[in-house]
DNA sequence: AATAAAACTGACTGATTGATCAGTTTTATT
DNA sequence: AATAAAACTGATCAATCAGTCAGTTTTATT
């Protein structure tokens, strides 16, 4: 791995647990073995290494989804919805980092002001999004899947599990313990027959 | 209103939308016309001005729920969930600044070294989640609400209701133009009569 | 009015930190 | 081996900020 890479990953998991007025430069950069001018060198400033770190989040989520994607067949909509709520429940427990950074304020603050920030968080969310809207298209076609909204059902989805990890990153409830009641509310959303789309 | 609570009022207001370490106590004297050593007079740090306004989100939280329990009645659990779940989202919009702090990961992080904010976290949550489950109890004891785990249930609920408000503070998603999809699903939930508890 | 307590302030300090830069070491190329 | 480019470092600086304290003003009490 090149020095690039070593201060990448250990900004990505100083910014997830300590944020980003309270990771300094200097402790970077002695998680890497090398001095702060050295991280200078490869990043211009603090908002650089931020914005960096922030991408190298967004290429590695996509390609986790498009990974997992590619390989998984699913017998039809609601399968892949569910499969996809697993998958990312399993991943923010194994790329824990990733979800923290996700749920700290700053990356949203900073999007405001800058294109960079904001189009990561955009890629990001929508990959999350359209997957979920992507499998109720799919169920409703197949018939897995009764009528409603399929993005807002997805923003629906995507909000609660959204708000499960972060109750479990910051140490409230289990995340993992509320899994049996998410599929059972999700199949009985997917069974509605009645509802007017 | 004392200048303690002005600074209290002050602090809060910075210390949800800039976070903790983004507001200095200058800035927070600037705001109540005083000087920062005013602010040491009255709270011996930085921290301590933290907790305290936490706790006094904590008290507006509770006396708000309480307040509105006192005054609205239900005809059953459903209603006084979907209540709930509206009063909820109200507050989330007129405190702003108040949920904007509970959706910073500070708070969190302290709660694991210092007893106070760890209790006004647990005091504010278990509000949430106690009135959730209340209202699910009585649903089923009425009628309303089928069979389903109340307590995990609650966490569901407050987990896609949380999910909600953090996506409209990051700007990201409008939880607004989720309500009625959110009743809905709530609605299905409830209707359940043949699931095991 | 006298007095004491409470509230408040200006000036200051030590520590931290993002950033710079001249100079050294390492790597790649011929 | 010579050379140039890339990678890295030690020293340093200006700015910011939490916290202190001696001293002043305001408020309450008698």
């Amino acid at each position: 791995m090149s020095k690039k890479e070593d201060i990448l990953k250990a900004a990505t998991l100083l910014f997830a647990t300590n944020g980003f007025k309270d990771t300094s430069m200097v402790e970077v950069a002695k998680m890497t073995g090398a001095v702060s001018a050295t991280i200078f060198y490869h990043f211009k400033s603090k908002e650089e290494l931020f914005l960096s770190v922030l991408g190298s989040v967004k290429d590695g989520i996509l390609e986790e989804f498009s990974h997992y994607f590619g390989e998984k067949k699913f017998v039809n909509g609601l399968e892949m919805l569910e499969g996809t709520v697993s998958f990312y429940l399993y991943l923010a427990g194994n790329k824990a980092e990733w979800f923290l950074l996700l749920h700290r304020y700053y990356p949203y603050k900073l999007a405001k002001e800058n294109d960079t920030c904001r189009h990561s968080l955009e890629d990001i969310y929508n990959c999350f999004v359209d997957i979920f809207e992507k499998a109720l298209v799919q169920g409703q076609a197949d018939g897995s899947i009764g009528k409603l909204s399929p993005r807002k059902t997805a923003l629906l989805i995507l909000s609660t599990v959204d708000g499960m990890v972060r109750f479990k990153n910051c140490n409230l409830y289990d995340a993992g313990a509320l899994y049996n009641e998410l599929i059972s509310t999700i199949r009985q959303m997917a069974a509605n027959k009645n509802q007017k789309t």
